[in-house]
DNA sequence: CTGAAAGCGCTTACAG
DNA sequence: CTGAAAGCGCTTACAG
């Protein structure tokens, strides 16, 4: 037997095929007895509802929002902070009704979620610029949300007070009496350069370049020149890792860390490097993190509010999907000093 | 300017629209000159592609994959193992080119997305038999899955081998000579039976049921009968923490959690009651999730391979999708013994 | 309260 | 290599 579609039930009541459409969809247009006797037969065959492809394309949506994360979802997901964002964009967007689709980088066989999933609209979450699924996006002219991501057009975008929070955090290490500092930070060159500059294209206007700007007003007008190392790559990867260990090698007294994750592979080396943290070795991390106040010694890092920055990449889309007025977003930050910072040896408090 | 269509392209080019279509969805039924020529005028007119929702109602698939979860997303991303499980599925779907779609449940005004998002099939995980989404999955007739659920019909099943890993870990604290035993659940009912058992319906074939038995059969033979102390809930709640609570105001010597979440809980309040872990009291979660290794004491715990489990439940739904054949899969436990289980007071080594 | 008409944008055999 | 025909399953005004 072929599938129920609205016809068959319509052909089994003895009505129109919209009738039962009605019945299902707009149960005001028609009286309560029929309405029954169409259910009764829908269920009876079988029959669960309209079918959301085809719903979908006489209505023009579809009721799911897409978001593209750079790194595919494998490695999206073993970070706390994309997670937690994640969680708030799904748990605000099902308050509207919108199911949250995650959508995977294109692959080698020509195959690009986000310019094959239907959808109404998506979230681009730190993203790099020039990313397959960014384009695709961008092309189908969806509408759109940017989250701690380079532009892409005109699209309302939420970021963090990345410059800020990186200011008072370099700022807490000069005042605790330090000198010799380093940044570890992502996309960057050998040279310690914005990968993004250094190609001389595209503004640098991604949260590593806010921070590292943050980072550098702070420690510039006090006179100190920090060391960066970084890696080409998007997270801690063993490029970082090796870079670190070399770092370690002929220690700063201190190091700023673009994330928690990163301040704890710092800390997990230098405990390697018999350094001790933060007698030895003063480190702050980024995020606030569910792990950073658990972990030994409890981490100074600059705190975000990864739900409020769900829920307003939500908000946001929503109200373009509404047609509602939508403006950029910045979000505070906080330094929270734990135990991973203190004055360098030989400076007394 | 109304949105371009193959139609618009093919007025324009002076083709038919298939042969537009053939352009981008079938490159060798035409020419290669031809296809040039029809893919310059759409990226000219701003056309990315056909659009996918059209294409999913003709090709009668959508590339989508539903996930459901007992809780909202909001509520099941606060759990490192369902977040594990999530990133496992979606890297394995992306590599067979399906994205993931997070169904939360049926809303109040009638939503439902299980009913309502266009996919080609859906995992079930950890869900109730009668939660809305599972319900209304089943009687769309989509390929299906269920992880570590109560069977739905005759759908592959993906689950742990929760009764062997619970036999263990029950063995474990035997071993170590303990006798006051507790056991810590959701899913139950004031009584500490089985929720579903209670309510004469379903066979008790989901994981708390599993690792009850398993649980049981380790205590029965040695003679051993433990007290059951549980939520109706589904995860760590009010309910639980209060139970937990008044459970240690008279504390057994040993407490089997099932989960890590939970016993992380009962290893905090026993702290607030004075007691040590091990010393006063052993605790035993489950999974062997990221914490579990890193926490103080580091938990003895029964490890699941989360990754294995996603990537199972993908592949399954994959075969399913291909008509290849599949079968019931279970996953081996291990027990982990780290620092919170240890001989009870006044029994030596 | 119910239905005839038109259309959403695309693809799949099939014929030429 | 290209196109005319039929169809995927549904909804939206509009008329009666």
């Amino acid at each position: 037997m072929a599938r129920a579609t609205l016809q068959t039930i319509a052909d089994e009541v003895g009505v129109s095929r919209m009738t039962v459409s009605n019945a299902f969809s707009r149960p005001d247009q028609l009286s309560a007895e029929l309405r029954e006797r169409i259910l009764a037969v829908a269920e009876r065959v079988g029959y669960a509802g309209p079918d959301p492809a085809g719903r979908a394309l006489a209505r023009g949506r579809t009721g799911v929002i897409g978001m593209v994360l750079t790194d595919s979802p494998r490695d999206a997901f073993t970070d706390d902070v994309a997670v937690g964002f994640v969680r708030a964009v799904a748990g605000k967007l099902a308050d509207a009704n919108y199911s949250l689709v995650l959508l995977h980088g294109s692959t080698a066989d020509g195959r690009n979620p986000a310019r094959d999933v239907a959808m109404d609209g998506a979230i681009v979450y730190s993203c790099v610029p020039r990313a397959s699924g960014v384009t695709a996006l961008r092309e189908r002219h969806l509408p759109l949300v940017t989250v701690e991501s380079t532009p892409i057009a005109d699209e309302p975008r939420v970021n963090l007070d990345d410059a800020l929070g990186a200011r008072e955090a370099a700022q807490h290490l000069l005042d605790l009496g330090h000198r010799d500092i380093a940044l570890v930070v992502t996309s960057v060159n050998a040279a310690g350069e914005p990968l993004s500059e250094a190609h001389g294209r595209d503004a640098v206007d991604d949260a590593i370049g806010r921070r590292l700007a943050g980072w550098g007003a702070a420690l510039s007008a006090a006179g100190v020149r920090p060391r960066v190392i970084g890696t080409p790559g998007h997270d801690v990867d063993d490029i970082l890792r090796d870079r670190i260990d070399a770092l370690l090698d002929q220690p700063p007294t201190a190091v700023l860390a673009f994330s928690d994750r990163a301040a704890l592979e710092i800390i997990d080396q230098a405990r390697d490097h018999d350094l001790r943290v933060p007698e030895d070795l003063s480190v702050i991390g980024f995020d606030d993190s569910p792990l950073a106040a658990r972990v030994t010694p409890p981490l100074t890092t600059v705190r975000q509010d990864i739900d409020a920055k769900g829920e307003a990449a939500a908000a946001s889309l929503l109200a373009l999907l509404n047609g509602d007025p939508t403006a950029d977003i910045t979000l505070p930050t906080e330094l929270v000093v734990r135990a991973s910072t203190a004055p360098p040896r030989g400076v007394g408090r």
